[in-house]
RNA sequence: GGGGAAUUAGCUCAGCUGGUUUAGAGCAUCUGCCUUACAAGCAGAGGGUCGGCGGUUCGAACCCGUCAUUCCCCA
């Protein structure tokens, strides 16, 4: 059978894939091994892969792969969330597209709808990541609004209220009088916009035609206005201490009040004070006791307040206002100006700081057993440092606004029974409601006089269940699989989730099993293109995965993005990066072509291949040291990097060359099955980052039994490692690499043999002769004990290596060479000796560090010496 | 404005508690090779006053101070 010179992975992808998925090896079940257990940040039932997913997908695959390898239940939950907010917005766009408004549908008829778009879109990110080989166990796949789910997030709630965690208050929040929901600081975006600052003149009560001027960039908010503020301090303003001031156009009377807070560098010193519509504002405005007047509807219109203005929109009011201002003679003068305004992360629209009655969840206790378990590293953070941001927040958490004023989502289980603000009870039925408001009122209370909420729960309400609810684990307390999964491992997510998610499912975690959610978390950077630009759909400077897959290869494409993305740095994405992945997949591909097409014959095992194979074995393990320990620190693409190294230089240009035979020659039997060893080991090794050429090229070297795969293959454990093999070959790879440099500087072609003398000055075991005699294609190799002119040569652990070369040599090259050695040497010595001569370094450095160093020095003296002599006899 | 992180070769990064080397890797670059596994390859080579300046120390890429630049978070 012809096999093809490059590796072709499109075949072996969709046919591994099957075959993963058809053997059940993806799926967990409680069993007694240890179990290893991932949860996937469920990605957005509205999105598409994309490159981010790709990194994070890829990180959770190595890891549990490696897991089910090392022989535990590795257990890797995915799933969607609903995202509120998010999907709703794309609901409602495309209703809109369909001539449909959000505003004509029944809550019914829009959910309907939504679960459409969602059974229909939802799934299209899971389903890519089979194209990458994510080896989920699909028949967990979960869904933050399944019933179960569902019913879990609505028992939090009820908990928390219960517990007096939850409360009803007014606050300023955020609100997008878009999508006419609030948002959380996290999903305002803040940027520098070009505005004016309007300079406005307001009335002194009382006066015939005395005048303060305040400064305002929202001058349509003045209608709102419940107060002036000046700086007690403001030698300014001394003279309107205790008066009062009208606000125009809306002529009312209000208090000049007096507040440090009042820069008074900024505009001109008199500050407009507007409850309602400015978060200093209001602090102010509860500070002085001052009246709060609203002037907005939730669209971003003007209500009654509003005056004739009532029923515009904000922005046509500005500039309205701005105009009628300067008709009547307020407007003192305007000038540009420079501010920061906050953008809704979903629609764009500007954010509204607004008054209004929402949800909320008191943070500060809930947080301590968070916060400690990160900071006493009972959870680990992969980067470390992540635990400073993270301590800085928790320090100080703020109470969170768990309401959304949406519909798609876990609709809050309160009921209202009446106008007063604490008419209201939190129950998970209509019936239960109606109960429990019976027993507050002492009076009947029906199931058709309570009306629910019309308001849903925060996204994150959900998700920080998800470690725990993918297992039921709050609807069916203790269940088999809670136990046994829970506390999960590892947690692989990106920093900028980590006090929306991260932080809170640790909370959780605490709060309702009594234990830490995961063990690790391991933050990714973010994926950007090569200008340093953030991977983003509206720059479309993103490549798409699936069209990367397709040309590099799955396994490609999962080491282009893993190979230069350590942990927490960003991954500057270049597509180069998956052509070094494809050039690895074939590199490994054509290893495989060249032992499969060895002939065995029963004849005897050379020396050299004696030598690579002892030298091989502890190769390996020394590297599957290493690669281990890098494992355990996650540093996987450190891990992914010395793997690279161990196949590519160690095995296929040290190892294979060593044992390859002469052309149409046979190969010995022991050489060849303990290479396929060799090889069936690099391929576990390479397995988790690699998964579909291992499986692959495991199935092609060797015959397998039904069920023998390398998914499931146990993952090599560290065996002997002979130092004394591993410096003597450190020693022939340089002896091979003088000879090849000799023949380079001296244009002699690799298929010509050449004579190899050495002249030994320090001991060394002749083993590895015949590796030399191999690998540096000498027809003789023998020991002499003078120095050989007319020759080339080069000195390695100072002994001396000759090659004779007729006259062909070149004096005076070879003499610049030896010169420039020298020099080295000479250098390096006097490093080494100005460290001796220093009486407080011998006195001061420990015995050890001097013993070096002095061995340092007789080296170098000895070299010198040997080049010295060398130049001499040039001479 | 407050807090945090970073700065090592053209690029991306290692470099553990200061001492095995007058600093390492991969990619890129350059040179020579289509040598019967692989040109998606082979064999070599060049490239860094470890951001600047001070300090501590027998000894600093590493510790301290300071300045500069960049990034992130919060207001």
């Amino acid at each position: 059978m012809e096999i093809p010179k490059t590796y072709e992975p499109q075949s072996a992808e969709t046919k591994w894939y099957k075959h993963w998925l058809d053997k059940g090896y993806f799926h967990s079940t409680p069993d007694e091994r240890e179990p290893y257990t991932i949860v996937i940040p469920p990605p957005n039932v509205t999105g598409v892969l994309h490159m981010g997913h790709m990194l994070n997908n890829t990180i959770q695959d190595v890891l549990i792969r490696r897991a089910r390898m090392l022989g535990k239940n590795a257990c890797w939950v995915p799933g969607t969330d609903h995202a509120s907010i998010a999907t709703e917005a794309k609901v409602v766009q495309k209703l809109r597209a369909e001539g449909i408004k959000k505003s004509d549908l029944t809550r019914e008829e829009f959910l309907q709808h939504a679960f459409e778009w969602k059974d229909k879109h939802g799934g299209i990110i899971l389903e890519q990541l089979k194209k990458l080989g994510a080896s989920c166990d699909w028949e967990r796949t979960g869904f933050t609004m399944d019933p179960e789910y569902s019913e879990s997030v609505i028992d939090v709630f009820i908990d928390l209220y219960n517990k007096g965690k939850i409360y009803r208050g007014v606050r300023m929040v955020n609100w997008d009088p878009e999508a006419k929901t609030a948002l959380s600081d996290e999903e305002v975006l803040h940027k520098e916009v070009n505005s004016k600052l309007f300079h406005l003149r307001y009335k002194i009560a009382g006066a015939d035609d005395a005048w303060l001027v305040i400064a305002t960039t929202r001058p349509e908010t003045i209608l709102g206005d419940t107060a002036i503020c000046i700086n007690p301090n403001d030698e300014r303003y001394k003279h309107l201490h205790g008066k009062q001031a009208i606000v125009p156009i809306a002529n009312r009377t209000i208090p000049i009040i007096l507040d440090e807070y009042v820069d008074m560098e900024f505009g001109t010193g008199c500050l407009k004070v507007t409850p309602a519509h400015d978060v200093n504002d209001y602090d102010l405005g509860i500070r002085h006791n001052l009246e709060t007047i609203d002037i907005l509807n939730d669209n971003g219109t003007l209500n009654e307040h509003g005056l004739h203005y009532q029923g515009q929109d904000r922005f046509e009011v500005r500039k309205a206002i701005e105009k009628e201002l300067y008709d009547k003679g307020y407007l003192v003068k305007t000038e540009d100006h420079i501010n920061k305004v906050g953008f809704s992360e979903r629609t764009n629209a500007v954010i509204e700081p607004k008054l209004s009655l929402q949800w909320f969840l008191s943070m500060k206790e809930l947080a301590q057993p968070a916060l400690e378990n990160v900071l006493n590293g009972n959870i680990n953070f992969h980067p470390d440092k992540f635990k400073n941001t993270y301590k800085h927040w928790m320090e100080n958490v703020k109470d969170w606004c768990v309401s959304r004023q949406l519909w798609w989502g876990h609709r809050i289980p309160a009921w209202y029974f009446g106008e007063g603000t604490t008419d209201f009870v939190i129950a998970k039925t209509a019936t239960e409601a109606a109960k429990l408001a019976s027993e507050k009122t002492g009076k009947t209370v029906t199931e058709q006089d309570v009306r629910q909420d019309e308001d849903v729960l925060d996204t994150w309400f959900s998700s920080w269940l998800w470690p725990i609810s993918v297992f039921n684990g709050l609807t069916q307390p203790g269940n088999e699989e809670i136990k046994y999964y829970y506390p999960t491992n590892d947690l692989v997510t990106a920093p900028e989730i980590m006090f929306f998610w991260v932080a809170r499912m640790i909370i959780a975690g605490y709060e309702y099993m009594g234990d830490l959610p995961f063990r690790n978390v391991y933050y990714t950077g973010i994926v950007r293109d090569k200008l340093g630009r953030k991977m983003s759909k509206s720059l479309g400077n993103s490549p798409d995965p699936i069209e990367l897959i397709e040309q590099y290869g799955a396994d490609g494409v999962r080491m282009g993005i893993l190979i230069s993305s350590p942990a927490g740095n960003d991954l500057p994405f270049d597509s180069s990066q998956c052509e070094q992945g494809r050039n690895f997949t074939n590199k490994i591909w054509n290893a495989f072509r060249l032992v499969d097409s060895w002939e065995v014959h029963e004849i005897d095992q050379p020396e050299s291949s004696k030598c690579a194979i002892e030298w091989f074995e502890s190769r390996f393990n020394e590297a599957l040291t290493e690669i281990n320990s890098l494992f355990d620190k996650f540093k996987i693409s450190e891990a992914l990097m010395a793997i690279y190294k161990l196949i590519w230089d160690d095995f296929c240009s040290w190892y294979l060359e060593m044992i390859k035979p002469g052309y149409k020659h046979p190969i010995d039997p022991k050489t060849l099955e303990t290479t396929k060893d060799f090889f069936e080991n690099i391929l576990k090794l390479i397995q988790p980052f690699m998964p579909f050429i291992a499986e692959e090229l495991w199935h092609l070297i060797r015959d397998r039994k039904e069920g023998d795969d390398i998914i499931i293959a146990a993952w090599p454990v560290i065996g002997t490692i002979n130092t004394t093999v591993l410096d003597h070959f450190k020693r022939t790879e340089e002896v091979i690499t003088g000879i090849r440099n000799i023949r380079k500087s001296n244009n002699i072609a690799n298929k010509v043999k050449m004579d190899l003398l050495i002249k030994k000055n320090n001991a060394f075991d002749p083993r590895f002769d015949a590796v030399v005699i191999k690998m540096g294609n000498l027809s003789s190799l023998e020991y002499v004990s003078d120095k050989i002119a007319n020759a080339n040569s080069f000195i390695v652990g100072n002994n001396e290596y000759y090659v004779p070369f007729g006259d062909s040599i070149d004096v005076e090259a070879e003499k610049a060479k030896m010169e420039d050695e020298l020099k080295y040497a000479k250098g390096f010595l006097a490093s080494v000796q100005g460290k001796l001569k220093n009486e407080k370094f011998v006195s001061g450095a420990p015995a050890q560090v001097v013993e070096i160093e002095r061995k340092k020095e007789a080296d170098a003296l000895s070299k010198i010496a040997i080049l010295e002599e060398k130049l001499a006899s040039l001479n």
